[in-house]
RNA sequence: GGGGGCGUAGCUCAGUGGUUAGAGCAGGGGACUCAUAAUCCCUUGGUCGCGGGUUCGAAUCCUGCCGCCCCUACCA
């Protein structure tokens, strides 16, 4: 695929803790993720969008002996809710993450391996509050709040040091602020950039591994009783699955990684820390033939969907949107609608957003169906009763007068191409989306103007009604293209309708498409059959008070 | 306790020093009838959280307070 002049591009999601049931947070970010690699492959990109489960967690053998299974048997099935719950959302994921697979634990066996030999990983002493009940070291602010006893059982907790395995992490400050510096896109949104940059400066050394994981987890090499911590063996994932034959070039064209704000520290301190250590070993400097090892070219932190009252969605509220809740929403109102829902009206900046099944319908009822929808259904009806059904000739002039903001011609494909793929490139979903809608506001604007249902009364003004339906018909067919990646499915149909159909099977299973070609002016053939069909999103009545 | 962020029309949000603060949706009025009671035009609506300060001029900079949120070495 790759060829010398494609441009490559690699999209990461966090891999998600497999003890949790997949829930709309691990939707989101995952639906966020499908979004910008589907413009990406439209766009014709080599693309590669990774997800996944991160399963060396100490509460998976727990509740795996609980259940009477052995830990990989429960991660196994695990795993599996969270892919049904993807797959079902057609989220195109190009590989799925298991860190129990042997190549993600024999890939983070030689990176420790290699940080061990450069010295950037060593053996220390960590020591803190221990809450000999919980079998686990309790922080020193939570240990304070509690005023240093458990708090659980609240018995006095104890200092007791161990052996662990450290990262020299404070080795590398400098090099990450200059890494800051020089590449202020590195973190976004900006507002995020300032907290870490401040942490940085003060940044120790962190523990790498832990001990008593009963043999779940992925050993330190060389020292059998520590395991490494799973956010290491976690963080580690966006390079293991990428390193291998045909996928190393996805790397080192810089990973954007989707997160949400609470991993943020771990993503844009320590992760490209470890890079950075990662580099100065053999091998890492001109990683196999390409150069120096890459470091992420973006870390995307997101903010959270709340409650309508406001409140984080959270387990112990029992309030956030479980699979069973958001399959009630693709039952109402199709994939597509909440994929647009959830892409335009989300959390991608520093605040919160409310889940409120109002919005929902109102930004469902306003942009899906009364825009794209209805425009999309009076003009195919208009050339089904005026020309039989087939795109028209448009080489007859249009008379009417038509103001500025209504004309439809190559200018409003370009000015909407520009603006959609410059938001798509900074990851400003919402604006992304208003560049095609607004190309079918022009189309309703211009059908206004120029009425074309009282021309085609006059049987002599067919010709200009003609070009009126065919401008309207190829300001749709673009504003389409640059829908697809929000509302992927509809737009197939509605591509089939036009005879597009080739596009849907370009993009189909992980294609690519060819964006700069589609969103010429003039690709319509006049005789293309068009056909109306139903409604492609069938407004949704409220009741009124 | 420390660091960071947010608070703008009924709702969701743009807007980081300069004319009477904007958009979408909702509300009101009108037009049209090709369309999914849709669409198009016009329109109501804001002491920009509160108080001080800097400035010729502040939503925008500084400061105090109030409310909400994130991080603060291992539970993503």
């Amino acid at each position: 695929m790759p060829e010398t002049d494609t441009n490559t591009f690699y999209v990461t999601t966090p891999i998600y803790y497999v003890n949790d049931k997949p829930h709309l947070g691990h939707v989101y970010t995952t639906t966020v993720a499908d979004v910008v690699a589907r413009y990406h492959r439209l766009k014709g990109d080599d693309t590669f969008f990774l997800t996944g489960v991160d399963e060396h967690a100490a509460k998976v053998s727990d509740k795996a002996a609980e259940h009477g299974l052995t830990p990989q048997a429960w991660a196994d099935q695990n795993a599996a809710a969270f892919k049904e719950t993807f797959d079902k959302l057609d989220l195109q994921y190009d590989d799925f993450v298991r860190t129990s697979s042997d190549h993600h634990k024999a890939k983070v066996t030689e990176y420790v391996a290699a940080l061990l030999k450069s010295g950037d990983v060593y053996e220390g002493e960590y020591t803190g509050w221990y809450d000999a009940g919980q079998e686990e070291y309790v922080p020193e602010n939570k240990a304070k709040d509690n005023d240093y006893k458990s708090e659980v059982n609240g018995k006095p907790l104890v200092k007791k040091a161990e052996k662990n395995y450290f990262f020299k992490l404070s080795a590398y400050r400098d090099e990450l602020l200059a890494h800051f510096e020089k590449h202020p896109e590195f973190v976004q949104p900006d507002a995020r950039r300032n907290e870490i940059v401040n942490r940085i400066k003060e940044a120790q050394d962190v523990p790498i591994s832990r001990t008593g994981s009963g043999g779940w987890g992925i050993p330190v090499p060389g020292d059998e009783e520590q395991t490494i911590y799973v956010w290491i063996d976690a963080l580690f994932n966006y390079l293991t699955y990428v390193d291998m034959d045909g996928r190393r070039h996805y790397w080192q064209s810089g990973a954007t990684h989707f997160i949400a704000k609470d991993i943020l520290w771990f993503h844009a301190a320590i992760w490209p820390a470890l890079l950075l250590a990662l580099r100065k070993c053999e091998g890492f400097s001109d990683w196999h033939g390409l150069g120096e090892l890459a470091l992420p070219k973006q870390v995307y932190s997101h903010s959270y969907w709340v409650s309508e009252s406001g409140e984080k969605m959270s387990k112990s509220l029992g309030n956030f949107l479980d699979p069973a809740a958001i399959d009630n929403y693709v039952a109402e109102f199709g994939l597509d609608a909440l994929r647009y829902f959830l892409a335009t009206r989300g959390p991608l900046g520093t605040t919160d957003s409310a889940f409120s099944p109002d919005l929902f319908i109102e930004t469902y009822n306003a942009d899906l169906a009364n825009t794209f929808g209805n425009s999309a259904s009076r003009v195919s009806n208009m050339i089904g009763k005026y020309f039989g059904g087939f795109a028209p000739d448009h080489t007859a002039t249009i008379f009417a007068e038509i103001d500025s903001d209504a004309i439809l011609d190559e200018s409003v494909a370009q000015a909407a191409l520009v603006v959609a793929s410059r938001n798509f490139e900074k990851c400003v979903l919402d604006f992304a989306s208003h560049a095609g809608m607004l190309c079918v506001s022009t189309v309703d604007r211009h059908i206004e103007q120029t009425a074309p249902f009282k021309l085609a009364k006059d049987e002599s003004k067919l010709p200009e009604v003609g070009t009126i339906l065919y401008n309207c018909a190829e300001a749709l067919r673009i504003a389409s293209v640059l829908l697809w990646p929000f509302i992927p499915h509809k737009v197939e149909d509605f591509w089939r309708r036009i005879g597009c159909g080739h596009y849907a099977e370009a993009l189909a299973d992980h294609g690519h498409g060819d964006l700069d070609a589609w969103v010429q002016w003039g690709q319509l053939k006049p005789g293309t059959p068009i056909e109306k069909g139903d409604p492609l999103f069938p407004r949704y009545q409220v009741e009124k008070k």
